[in-house]
DNA sequence: CAGAAGTTTCAGAAATTACTGAAAGTTTAT
DNA sequence: ATAAACTTTCAGTAATTTCTGAAACTTCTG
């Protein structure tokens, strides 16, 4: 498992970029080696390409699996594991979209629920509340949307995302066409 | 500058959540003590309220201005330079999705752009080249989308995030409306 | 201009996070 | 049941990130 020159260049930086993502430098790597290794790749193939331990990619392994990105893949005959992408780039992006939602969002919505329970004592935590309530809101929206998007599937998506400021027109359209339904607030 | 018990965890949890932000977890207590005080607040009652150095609040002032996310607020008459919100909760949020897309998405979209410029030196590389084109565009999808999304402004976001799961049926009925305009590949 | 009131910087300390490698665990084959 | 081939775990170490606090800087004020 030589890496070439290029796939070096790409893995090298989404190990740099990895954490800013989500996850760690290696974990970043590993990640881009399994991706643009077109052959399913050995764990122990992974620790010689990258230069880390063995235990380091074992524990990287573990990681991508559970945000579902990485899946093992028996090869018949082969005593070894082998690890291959979760499904195409599409797939991939949507994973870590949703389990940095569930990491970033979820526990804040959590929360946000349970502080607005409370009657505020003062002026100052009615003011607070308030506030509490408006990124509640949000939080509510930005996870409704993104679970919305990931239903469209790759074609709609890629529909809606080719339409761009079309965007804008068509809801005054939509307006037109089915008043009273979804309205405004 | 006392904390009420509201305040205190709600600032607590976005420190906490702070890191799985973006930032730090001072960063992420300041913010929250900023966006959850009506009245501006001095530096030295940030460090007061949350017992952090001087120092420390100072770096994490200056990185929530350079986020864009707090701005200064000159109260005549006083020598201080109190500290405000750099705008409402969408605001706030929209730039955060901004920053992030520039630390997070912008440069791997460069250094994509350079290795797809050279020509594969092998099947491998061709392979590996193939796939990072469609990690290119993909990118290239989800920068034009956000930056849509923020031209069209709160209201209209809401309209369409309110809109839910019609947004699929909206679209195909798009397609019977505007025949030939942004077709569908 | 002296000094008071405030802010920023940055070297080093503290805290956190990631990595190694040896030991323990698992599975398959004989 | 033993051994070979492989994986996982985890205690300790290394690397990185964050925080402190004292010194340097900047502005205002008298």
């Amino acid at each position: 498992m030589k890496m070439t020159p290029l796939i070096t260049s790409a893995v090298m930086h989404f190990g740099e970029m990895g954490s800013r993502w989500g996850f760690n430098r290696t974990v970043g790597q590993i990640l881009a080696l399994i991706v643009l290794n077109e052959e399913p790749i050995s764990a122990q193939e992974i620790s010689d390409a990258l230069n880390i331990s063995r235990g380091n990619t074992s524990m990287g392994l573990k990681e991508l699996q559970s945000w579902r990105l990485v899946k093992q893949h028996l090869v018949p005959g082969e005593r070894k594991e082998f690890f291959i992408p979760a499904g195409d780039i599409w797939t991939l992006a949507n994973r870590v979209f949703e389990e940095r939602r569930k990491r970033e969002i979820d526990p804040t919505m959590s929360l946000l629920r349970d502080l607005l329970l409370d009657a505020p004592a003062n002026e100052k935590e009615a003011n607070a509340q308030h506030k509490l309530n408006e990124i509640h809101d949000l939080l509510e929206s930005i996870t409704a949307w993104s679970q919305e998007l990931q239903n469209l599937g790759p074609e709609k998506l890629n529909t809606l995302m080719k339409l761009g400021s079309g965007v804008g027109r068509m809801l005054e359209l939509k307006d037109k066409l089915l008043p009273g339904k979804n309205s405004v607030n």
